[in-house]
DNA sequence: TCCGGTTGTAATCGAGTGATTACTACAGTT
DNA sequence: AACTGTAGTAATCACTCGATTACAACCGGA
């Protein structure tokens, strides 16, 4: 991505930058369209490698998954942590937002997550990937000390929000409904998501 | 799926029949993993027809998204149509989240909604994408009359509900927490909406 | 300095897939 | 019955993509 100059560098950091390259990539194509050699590409290693490092595609997007549901979960738990016990619900949504929201700056973690939520059929995708929904509604829960209709109604905007930002809406906000529902939904950061998403430019080469 | 026998129908009945397929092939594979021959052989047509019927995988995947869109758009129509004027908030959610849910039973059409939404950043589909998803918040605010805050509510609320779906929560309803997390969202439709996602089981061939 | 392990690539293979072509079978019309 | 347009398919092509193999380049020790 920005590294012209990185040879020879060792297999553990080599392998943190694929799986970004993997996270960017299957973000904006999901796992089907999603190719090895986007990724390398991405990356600036050889299709080759990348496969011989993690023994096929539908390992790596295992790992770039399990990722990205690690970060959530971190920074979910980072928050939470910082509770004193005597927030409101509105005060503790607006933190968990906000650290949901930042996430968003790695381009790719939360969209991978989306696709990988989309391939519930799956039989190695799918309890995956409820697995992973689950840590994250149980640390919600349990540690930011959630109620179970306050957890549905935070993730229910959560994921209005993913979605927006996956279809790009910010793209259409010459358009005054998609100005309206953006403000509603992104609430007191709809300036700072507007103008991530639209530094966010795609892929290189033209998608799909 | 169910003619054995239905040879030589008039092409419009055909494309319709076609589309139907497609909508439960692109629901549960997305564009990319969604392959014309499943298409064909789903809808019991030759692979060759379909694409030439449609003019290629794009268009059909356009016509499909189409489609389901329209699908939505009429469901929430109609019921803004039998509006007296005089329902509360909590009606209009509880009678458009029944229409919404509702359209659950065509299995494939929100799943194809929602793969469409995924494609934000392509350059046909993402302007495809952003249209119909802000034609049906237009239809929620100007024809079932809700507030921009109701109505992103209402989306939030519909969109975690379709992604607990398409994930195929209900396969998890031996956990505790994923029962907590559907009792919450689907409100009074939990019932319904777990068995109807039991009945739907994955196409004939092996996933992906 | 040679040596062995690690990082990495070029070349290529085989399967899958969208598209095209050339063809067949059927139904309505005169 | 012959004609004509439409519904539909088998066969096959061209290309993409994941995977494999064989090899090269680098580096740290003994």
């Amino acid at each position: 991505m920005s590294d012209d100059e990185a040879r020879r560098m060792s297999a553990e950091d080599r392998r943190e930058q694929i799986l970004a390259a993997a996270s960017v990539v299957f973000g904006e194509r999901g796992y089907a369209g999603g190719t090895t050699d986007a990724i390398a590409h991405e990356a600036g290693v050889s299709q080759a490698y990348v496969v011989r490092m993690f023994g096929g595609k539908e390992n790596l997007f295992r790992e770039a998954a399990e990722r990205a549901s690690r970060l959530v979960l971190e920074a979910f738990r980072t928050t939470a942590a910082g509770f004193t016990g005597d927030e409101t619900i509105h005060d503790k949504r607006m933190a968990l937002g906000f650290a949901y929201t930042n996430l968003m700056s790695d381009r790719g973690t939360l969209l991978t997550l989306l696709h990988l939520f989309s391939l519930g059929h799956d039989e190695t995708f799918g309890p995956l990937g409820r697995a992973c929904f689950l840590d994250v509604y149980r640390v919600t829960r349990d540690e930011a000390g959630m109620s179970a209709q306050e957890a549905s109604d935070f993730f229910a905007q959560g994921m209005l929000t993913t979605v927006l930002l996956a279809m790009r809406m910010p793209d259409a906000q010459d358009d005054p409904a998609a100005m309206d529902l953006m403000t509603c939904t992104f609430g007191e950061q709809v300036t700072d998501l507007i103008r991530l998403t639209q530094m966010q430019t795609p892929l290189g080469t033209s998608a799909r």
